[in-house]
DNA sequence: CCAAAAGTGTTACCTTTACACCCATGA
DNA sequence: TCATGGGTGTAAAGGTAACACTTTTGG
């Protein structure tokens, strides 16, 4: 059992940066590390993922995922005190314009030869986009007419990637699947405001499989999470798009409708919790699950 | 909405390697990225943690988790195609003597200040370690007694420890009782044979819940994971230990025993699956869990 | 011999599933 | 007016939780 990694531990660090040529050396070589995110985006109905085409090799001319180098110091040698999340943040941000979105690291890959410039080792994210910022997203880059090169593709027809994007998108999906089977990440999919039929197309989507819309319901709401939003409290969204199937937010009608209407809900973070003790058994449901 | 990272990008991989003074030289600076790993040993009772002394400074004398830099290069420059993965898995063999344990990546943490000496990032893996190797490593560090710097600490008596690796840790926690609820991960903190009693505390340990013997058992049967493991096909380990609790490998008594005796269990990875068809909706159990 | 572990089954309760009809809305 | 979406309840089946006594094992 050899535990001694002195030499190379102590000598791993050497390093210096080169004012005069603005250079940084190292004893030992280091891999680029950067951030790439699968934006999963939902319409109303269907889930969607975002991709960017290329305009420069390797590459060029793909479809690939947004993502960027994390920077470690600026222009001058100063250390930048930025984190992997920061870095998703910033590249969500600068290329798609989004920003308050639902962002988590789920995985890092690492293979040797998976960018040609260079080792380069990326902390794939996921974001979670709802239908409104989904549609703005949609509209701008549609505006943006000479150049648009981002676009929303169906989760289940996409365009052949760059890198190793491909792979990494698949393993987003599953981590999405796995997420939504336990903890509440749809309503990161949906706007603050939402029908149970838009809850249940997340559900839908995501995890492939359907559910009796009478159960579905039923079950959603003995979760306690969920609050229903009086028809009153219905934000107006001015915002004008075109083929939209599913309107999260419909205009209201003077708010006078003396019949039945489309029910509408809120995600509510912490249960009422009107719990009493805990006990010291636990439930076995969950056992051996998968 | 600026998508134009183009000088950014290519001038990020300008790089060169200096042979003659055997340095890497880099136009922008570059993270050292390491592989941390949280080992999970289970004693057949507890679960313990592996940590190791640190010989150096920073933090000298302090406990840390086994971990390295990736290599991305052998000493004369030549690409090395390992992966982080493999570093977690060369650090595991060279700083415990642990190989073909469960390792798995679950987070990266990249705080800017987590390490003194330049920018580290880390991926943070779990390894699980069963009964068996537990013991064998406990009886190898305490061989080793001149400078046996490698311990089991009680999870939830855990010394102070180095840079960011409580933080680690407990997010390793977490992280692993999420996993034991949906995946049977369970199996790699035992042996290959163990006993009902066992699979339980390793449940109980990481769930920190208590669950009634009775329906426990009934329910890790009807998993269809489990096989009984006949008495007679029980290996007999020459293995000897001090202190150990539960023995998950009892010693044979010649096996005869005309009475009963305390059954062993071993994992079947695939279950039966005697299943005829699948159908088209899925269950919601599991909606909103957590 | 004693203490602690481990084998075993049944019942009440709760959750899940399956299923149909009517009304509202918009084309 | 017609098609589709969406509101609502009940009964059967299946799963979970609670629970006690006896035998075995090891000290």
């Amino acid at each position: 059992m050899k535990r001694d990694n002195a030499t190379y531990n102590s000598a791993y660090h050497d390093k210096h940066y080169d004012a005069e040529r603005k250079e940084y050396v190292y004893k030992y070589p280091h891999a680029a590390l950067t951030a790439d995110c699968v934006i999963f985006g939902f319409d109303g109905k269907d889930l969607k993922i975002l991709l960017i085409e290329r305009g420069l090799e390797p590459y060029k001319g793909m479809w690939a995922l947004p993502g960027g180098f994390m920077k470690v110091a600026d222009p001058n040698g100063k250390p930048i005190d930025l984190t992997i999340e920061d870095t998703a943040r910033r590249e969500l941000k600068e290329e798609t314009n989004l920003s308050g979105v639902y962002l988590r690291q789920f995985k890092v890959f690492s293979r040797y030869d998976r960018d040609p410039r260079e080792r380069v080792v990326t902390v794939a994210f996921i974001a979670l986009v709802g239908p409104d910022k989904y549609r703005k997203l949609q509209a701008e880059t549609k505006a943006d007419d000479d150049a648009s090169n981002a676009l929303w593709w169906n989760e289940n027809a996409l365009p052949p990637m760059a890198f190793d994007h491909a792979e990494i998108v698949k393993e987003a999906k599953e981590f999405l699947a796995e997420q939504i089977r336990i903890k509440p990440v749809a309503f990161n999919l949906l706007d603050d405001t939402f029908s149970m039929t838009e809850l249940q197309n997340v559900y839908e989507a995501i995890t492939g499989q359907s559910y009796d819309r009478r159960n579905f319901q039923r079950k959603a709401m003995q979760t306690g999470m969920l609050e229903e939003r009086p028809a009153a409290s219905l934000p107006s969204s001015p915002l004008t798009t075109d083929n939209v199937l599913f309107s999260s937010m419909p205009v209201e009608k003077s708010n006078i409708s003396p019949r039945k209407r489309k029910k509408f809900f809120s995600f509510r973070s912490q249960p009422p919790t009107i719990d009493s003790d805990e006990s010291e058994e636990g439930s076995i449901k969950d056992i051996f699950n998968y």
